[in-house]
DNA sequence: CGCTATAACTGATCATACCAGTTGGCAACG
DNA sequence: CGTTGCCAACTGGTATGATCAGTTATAGCG
């Protein structure tokens, strides 16, 4: 075997990057220089081909990279304009792999139960710990929605979710607050049989009543206890798809 | 006013969705089928472009798109192959924007630290629960390693974070080990100052021997009690970068 | 002065050609 | 006969140019 080719130490392979990455490289530095501040155009592509000495293809590909990571958005006829980015955007943008990631396995559905398990109890915490009379007065709002959605199961389950997201947003951490909705989100899909719920809304609506108190008390074992217990009871709620 | 255009309600818009985007929903569905199995070939582009009816620009788009979703492999002159998606795959995609928007908005990195913190604490408790001999032997191990690194500010960094990230491992959760792995990877970006860690490498050390004995000890309440203070201790490490 | 139609943008798609890698087979050479 | 090296036929990457389809701004008409 020639020294040729598949050189096992990897030093001088010549870079051979692709003209639309580098590109793509460019125009993230200039958002991120602000050079093209969130909220305004950007220029168009034929102009940015012009700018950069590249042919139309490699600015297309560029710019569409850009938008399917949510940092541009492109609208048929209009300029693109540059989009402000968030915790929120990271999240959405991994959204349909993610689906995709727990439809193909469906074991990947009981490690997120788990996370989410794990997550929530960290975060009721916190709640429990910064809990003001506001915050109180919402989640008590939420709770009385919820039960006069007793009957249609969808509405149920979508102001439980509502619920679990205002606790999250008591932590004051738009991080923890994005990524409790993206796990809402995502378990909600696997929700929709709703076979296990039934029968059980008022034992949540209990449970969801005494976390209330306990997190307005600043009672943090209490609630901790309480989300654990209410987490694993619903536990089973979540099941795999038909 | 005629009734032409912009119809306040949204419901007789036609679909209007880029033809790109269609051909990236068929090949999705394609291989969440397993009709394109993980580890084997795609069609070549001009194939797939006679098979759907369209020009290669749409075909191009989508697979495109599919590889910087990280569903596909492309090399130049090799047929595409499909990847087999993980936790780690949808994380790992959205690791640049994540670091954008971590050097956009420095605030982001204190909500980052905060969140990291929450996770761990649930993370520990699950360790200290299912700890394992081999577990145990593992920490320590890295343990000693991180010990003979004292010298080395970074490869003592890259020590701590194997023990962080082992405590993870024994979760047995994919998702909580690659949360984990990627919240490090962000925050050690970071980490490369190393202004506020100098001087404390022993007690790191030292708290870190402390936590492998509460948790060989399946001490959970010990352990977390204990994450928390070291947690706590090294905040001041992780700071904006100069 | 206000409305409307058109011109001039914009991105979306296509067709075609050519460049640049990889692979594999075939032929010439040892 | 085996090996070597070259070349043809794939593959994806890029460029060009044209055309379609939306949006926007402007100029002209009522």
């Amino acid at each position: 075997m020639s020294a040729t080719a598949k050189p096992k130490t990897e030093e001088d392979k010549i870079v051979r990057r692709k003209l639309s990455d580098q590109v793509l490289d460019r125009l993230r530095a200039m958002i991120l220089n602000r050079e093209l501040a969130p909220g305004d155009v950007m220029p168009s592509e034929r102009a940015l081909m012009e700018r950069f000495g590249v042919g139309r293809p490699a600015v297309r590909e560029a710019l569409q990279s850009l938008h399917n990571s949510g940092l541009i958005s492109i609208n048929h006829g209009e300029r693109s304009r540059v989009n402000e980015v968030s915790a929120a955007t990271v999240l959405s943008q991994s959204d349909p792999i993610a689906r995709l990631v727990l439809s193909a396995a469906p074991a990947n559905l009981e490690h997120l139960k788990h996370a989410r398990q794990m997550f929530e109890l960290g975060m009721i915490r916190v709640a429990a710990q910064k809990a003001t009379a506001a915050d109180v007065a919402e989640l008590w709002a939420i709770h009385a929605e919820q039960e006069r959605q007793l009957g249609n199961a969808t509405a149920f389950i979508e102001a439980d979710m509502r619920f679990h997201i205002r606790l999250a947003r008591m932590t004051e951490n738009p991080i923890i607050v994005s990524v409790s909705e993206a796990m809402l989100g995502w378990l909600f899909e696997y929700h929709v049989g709703l076979l296990h719920w039934s029968g059980k809304e008022e034992v949540t609506l209990a449970e969801h009543a005494r976390m209330i108190e306990l997190v307005e008390a600043h009672d943090v074992e209490g609630a901790v206890a309480m989300m654990e217990r209410h987490l694993e009871r619903s536990a089973g709620v979540f099941e795999a798809k038909a």
